[in-house]
DNA sequence: GTCTATAAATCGATAGAC
DNA sequence: GTCTATCGATTTATAGAC
């Protein structure tokens, strides 16, 4: 599914970069033109609103999620289902670093992830794996909790020079520390 | 400092919860001037620029921070100065909610932050009281952590319908984890 | 798949009257 | 402090040639 055309990728790979450095509201189709080296009418040919452009870009990003989801889901106990879910996510967040922050962090995102269905899907099964068993109001903070700083703090300035793998794993032991296992 | 006639306030409520929306990038000023209900001239009369807009907003928000530092500031030691700045950032961000969630999460909130030299300085000396006392790289994450998971926790869906002590309680508990006190 | 050219609307910003 | 009116630039988007 999301067979992208060469000329699709370049547009959403150039998308994502200007979307994670002036937001999605602050980037227009002629910058993202310009990024590529076409006019605004090559990208319209790919894609016919800059929604759709936003679309392509979110199920990019979530692509590698759901990955980690099915993998996570398919392990033999709830706490190593999380384990697996929270270690995946953080592999995603640091390999993209600033290009994976945008997803749980720019406004116009956010609406997209909530009024589209099958966004909000993925992002419930993340949430009932991070959440283990129960739901209550209160038991929905850690969710909350774990998706923000991961995706923050991989673009925080001060994380900015940490290796990748410094960062990895600093910030395994912090998000170890708000379940016990991770 | 920063005193605010009538008209600038009003300015600066309707971009603060425009710009919490739409995003900064995403909100005109013909907005901001609908939805205080007057014209754009009327609004470029107290602010001649949109950067100025975006100015003033930073300031509203980071002045409730600085007085949450200058408190953390005051305390006796270290680990109680940390106590104190991190319950005065959950009370800000809970009262605020998704106002004050933009001011670390917009893509061009988070330039201006970096470009204003007051800004810097203030974003400085939380991530100081906040890291106590060495700050070598590893030793930088808990703070980013820390901000992230405020920032973001707050504006999550899945706390939007937690009633601020709720959310409070819950959030103060799960970053008590981080420390050990906060 | 990319181009030139253009339409219609909106953008940030200004001038000047009241 | 707010208005009308306007500027020039930029916006999303389309038509049609190559």
């Amino acid at each position: 599914m999301t067979a992208h055309t060469p000329a699709q990728a370049r547009v959403i790979e150039a998308a994502l970069a200007l979307f994670a450095e002036h937001g999605i509201g602050g980037t227009s189709l002629q910058m993202i033109a310009d990024a590529i080296g076409v006019t605004k009418a090559a990208v319209y040919h790919q894609y016919n609103t800059k929604d759709e452009i936003v679309l392509a870009v979110a199920e990019v990003v979530l692509a590698g999620l759901e990955a980690a989801l099915a993998s996570a889901e398919a392990s033999p106990s709830p706490s190593r289902a999380r384990e697996v879910l929270i270690g995946g996510m953080i592999d995603l967040a640091v390999e993209r670093r600033r290009m994976a922050g945008i997803l749980q962090r720019d406004p116009v995102m956010l609406r997209f992830l909530e009024e589209h269905e099958p966004f909000r899907k993925v992002m419930e099964r993340v949430n009932r794996v991070v959440m283990g068993g129960a739901s209550t109001p209160r038991a929905r903070v850690p969710a909350a909790v774990v998706a923000s700083a991961i995706a923050g703090t991989v673009i925080h300035p001060l994380g900015r020079d940490l290796s990748d793998a410094a960062l990895r794993s600093e910030l395994t032991r912090q998000l170890r520390k708000l379940f016990g296992s991770v």
